[in-house]
DNA sequence: CCGGCGATGGTCT
DNA sequence: GACCATCGCCGGC
């Protein structure tokens, strides 16, 4: 079933938890849909948390995460990599989910050739660049679509298929946030977790901290 | 396998 | 003018 507005009106945290294990669908320029598995996604929650977008305020960017639950705030980070976001909450409050990775990614529908553009099916897509760069997804076409419009060509499934359990960890990247960069507010399952190196490489980058 | 670093542009204190 | 909610390449072991 496809998750509507009411899914989204939650505390950014529970969406955040149950997002993880539902299907991520784009519907692609000629028909076809890709779609993957959401395996890890953030939250980020109301103008006080010390990572969020919003925490200057009602700026240009950030304004979009005040406004109605379901709709899509895609920003770019290092000047190349675009982020999906689902904002969450009510109105007026803002919080978002940032979706950091997707697996068994597939194309349905009738149609074999990708269209002009759009990188080769990937298997999965972990990592919130390679998950955009692998939907086609990008801050000019998706930015402030409401994905839990009728129309909308980016939306989410509950496909009964939720993983029981779901892990959680401090978010990524987000150091410069002080205590607010300690909440374990990432989530999620098994294929999330890094290859071997990349692993590795976080792990030492927190040992160094401490 | 592991760590370091460059790319690249929007956003803001 | 500094700082990113990142990624992939390159070089050293």
């Amino acid at each position: 079933m496809r998750l509507d507005r009411a899914f989204f009106d939650r505390d950014t945290r529970e969406v955040a938890r149950e997002l993880v294990g539902t299907w991520l669908v784009h519907r692609l320029p000629d028909g076809r849909r890709r779609e993957g598995r959401i395996v890890e996604t953030e939250a980020y929650h109301g103008e006080d948390d010390g990572a969020c977008h919003a925490r200057f305020g009602r700026t240009e960017r950030a304004g979009i995460l005040f406004g109605p639950p379901g709709v899509v705030y895609v920003f770019l980070v290092y000047g190349m990599h675009h982020c999906l976001n689902f904002v969450t909450g009510r109105e007026g409050f803002a919080s978002a989910v940032l979706v950091r990775g997707v697996a068994d990614v597939r194309d349905v529908g009738s149609g074999a050739v990708a269209p002009e553009g759009l990188p080769a099916l990937p298997v999965n897509a972990v990592g919130p660049g390679r998950l955009t760069r692998g939907f086609g997804i990008d801050r000019a076409t998706h930015n402030g679509i409401d994905a839990a419009g009728r129309r909308s060509p980016l939306w989410v499934e509950d496909r009964g298929d939720r993983p029981g359990r779901v892990s959680t960890s401090a978010r990524i990247g987000v150091e410069y946030a002080g205590a607010w960069a300690k909440k374990p507010w990432r989530y999620f399952v098994a294929p999330a977790r890094a290859p071997a190196s990349r692993r590795a490489k976080a792990k030492g980058r927190r040992a160094k901290r401490s």
